[in-house]
RNA sequence: UGGGGGAUCGUCUAGCGGUAAGACUACGGACUCUGACUCCGUCAACCUAGGUUCGAUUCCUAGUCCCCCAGCCA
């Protein structure tokens, strides 16, 4: 839990002066707990990191702690698959809980006897009415509810209902045991709520010890309670099940009672957050996986390159409040560039690649030359790269007709091949058929070797470059935003799959890198220079290397023209 | 039309009775062997109407708009 990178106080918000007052009371004996407590039924996305941000950051600078504890009730929906990736999403985003990793599963024997112990108190019954049944005796959320007419069992008939239903003698959805509290209550949550059901499957982890599972409200203010959690910080649609979570825990005298605290979760433009949603694009191949880099689950943008010290700053920056808000993806962008442009080393690249050839250079000769790997962090040492007769620079460093302000390469206009020489073009050679540039014709002037002229001459572009021959290929692929609007999921009469972007992703099987990257491995992170920081995908291997682009770096130049 | 929440620059977030602040974006400019980084600067907001007050984004009243809740999901 030592973030020591992180060397800026964590911005205060509404939660941490909540802490801040129990502190100073002396409520809890001054401790502080928090937990992180996800449902094992989906993979984590960037919504989730504000949480966890939030849960871990807390105990970290209380000095207090937070537990992963999974909220397994609901065994239907949920797998070890999910478990797996969870746990290792949350070490990758730089928290640990030590030992402190929990099931609400290790509690169904102690949740079963709460549930006694609540019938014991008169407080639940086995309620025998069909879920049609129960909808509609609940009421709507102007009228009132009526009560069942199995609110009125003895204890006795319940106890040994209940018992009965934990012994299996009773088929699914014949019968449940509800919390006895309302049913004229304005809040639908404590109209006599469900706080077990029957459900005949195996549990990824109970087998099949149970038949009967607490639900969410049950299971979770208890398990809580059991952690000695302090703070419980959930998202907003909560907030009306926090009477029912106060309820239960004042029934049940329980010797913990956690404070229940809503945030409003995470919403990022053009993409989507919603759980269902991203499975319905995994499953439907709409995208390569649950870790396909344009999806904003963490495995995704792990995989996209997205340092976590980024996710982790970003989730300070956007802060926390109860205001439902959509905060703009140029700020996640952001804070990754932030973090990539400290780390990364640079490295040279020629995605689209154009050939040229300096023709006073001698032949069979390649000479090499010095590059930092970091212009501004000299400790970072440097690196050698060949330079040659025949080089490819990037197809839109050149244009025959440029347009003012244009200061790259042009027929005349003489650039400086970073790190190398400065060189003219004097020739451009077209295909005779379609009249495409095929190759330029260059003069370099040896003078200039390593990239500055003896005689002050300056010129105004500075351009990427390749020896041809001592090239890498390499796949690169091009990554943009998911959707083609903001806010793909608000669209009311339209299916959000409809607003998927086409050209989210770009493979481009024939690009260049720099020799000095022969050797990486997945996850190795680079800034190609002038084009953007790029992330050494999975798929690579030595025989074939593959890059995606994490972000591009700001275009001023594009974006004025 | 029940209950629970929320409204501050384009976006996110501070301010909690005393000159509305920061970040991102946008737009200028400086610097530059990355049209990057960095550095400077500019534009830009208190939902509405009353009230209390010397003074209201802040307190009160009444509205308006937005979100959530009628799963044996979490």
């Amino acid at each position: 839990m030592n973030i020591t990178e992180d060397k800026k106080p964590t911005p205060s918000n509404f939660i941490r002066r909540i802490i801040d007052e129990d502190l100073r009371t002396g409520k809890n004996n001054k401790k502080v707990a928090t937990r992180f407590p996800p449902e094992p039924n989906g993979y984590l996305h960037i919504g989730h990191a504000k949480s966890i941000c939030l849960n871990f950051g807390i105990a970290r600078d209380y000095n207090g702690t937070c537990n992963l504890r999974f909220d397994d009730t609901n065994p239907a929906k949920e797998e070890i698959e999910y478990i797996d990736s969870i746990i290792d999403s949350v070490h990758w985003l730089g928290f640990d809980w030590e030992n402190r990793l929990y099931y609400a599963s290790d509690y169904f024997e102690k949740l079963y006897q709460c549930a006694v112990q609540l019938i014991e108190a008169d407080k639940a019954y086995v309620c025998d009415l069909t879920p049609d049944e129960i909808r509609s005796y609940r009421g709507t959320l102007t009228e009132p509810g009526k009560e069942s007419p199995y609110r009125s069992r003895t204890n006795i008939e319940n106890l040994d209902l209940f018992a009965r239903m934990r012994a299996g003698e009773f088929t699914e959805g014949s019968r449940v045991l509800r919390a006895k509290i309302d049913m004229a209550s304005p809040n639908i949550n404590m109209r006599d709520p469900i706080i077990y059901r029957i459900r005949k499957v195996h549990h990824h982890r109970t087998g099949d010890k149970w038949c009967i599972y607490p639900m969410y409200d049950f299971a979770h203010c208890i398990s809580d309670s059991l952690e000695a959690i302090t703070h419980s910080i959930c998202t907003l649609e909560f907030e009306d099940h926090r009477p029912l979570y106060d309820w239960l825990i004042d029934e049940l005298k329980m010797p913990n009672h956690p404070q229940q605290i809503e945030f409003a979760r995470l919403n990022l433009n053009y993409t989507i957050m919603s759980k269902r949603k991203l499975l319905e694009l995994v499953q439907g191949k709409l995208v390569n996986g649950w870790d396909d880099p344009r999806l904003p689950t963490l495995v995704g943008l792990r995989r996209r390159g997205f340092p976590p010290a980024a996710i982790r700053d970003f989730c300070e920056r956007i802060g926390i409040t109860k205001q439902e808000s959509v905060v703009e993806m140029g700020l996640l962008e952001e804070c990754v560039r932030d973090e990539l442009n400290k780390i990364t080393p640079r490295a040279m690249a020629v995605l689209n690649p154009i050939r040229i050839v300096i023709e006073n250079f001698p032949e069979n000769t390649v000479e090499e030359l010095d590059a930092p790997w970091h212009p501004n962090n000299p400790d970072m040492g440097s690196r050698k790269i060949p330079f040659a007769r025949i080089i490819y620079i990037e197809k839109e460093d050149f244009m025959e007709i440029p347009p003012k302000g244009f200061f790259r390469l042009t027929p005349g206009q003489e650039v400086r091949l970073r790190y190398a020489y400065f060189i003219k073009c004097h020739n451009v050679i077209k295909d005779p058929i379609n009249g495409e540039i095929i190759e330029l014709r260059c003069t370099y002037d040896p003078e200039t070797r390593g990239g500055n002229a003896p005689d002050g001459r300056k010129v105004k572009g500075t351009i990427h470059w390749l020896a041809a021959e001592q090239a890498i290929k390499a796949e690169v692929r091009l990554y943009d935003r998911l959707f083609t609007i903001a806010n793909p999921d608000a669209q009311k009469d339209v299916d959000y799959k409809s607003f998927l972007n086409p050209d989210s992703l770009k493979a481009l099987p024939d690009c260049f890198i720099e020799p000095s990257l022969a050797k990486v491995n997945p996850e190795d992170k680079y800034q190609f220079e002038r084009l953007g920081y790029f992330c050494v995908d999975q798929d690579s291997t030595t025989a074939k290397l593959v890059f995606n682009r994490t972000v591009t770096l700001k275009d001023t130049w594009k974006k004025s023209n």
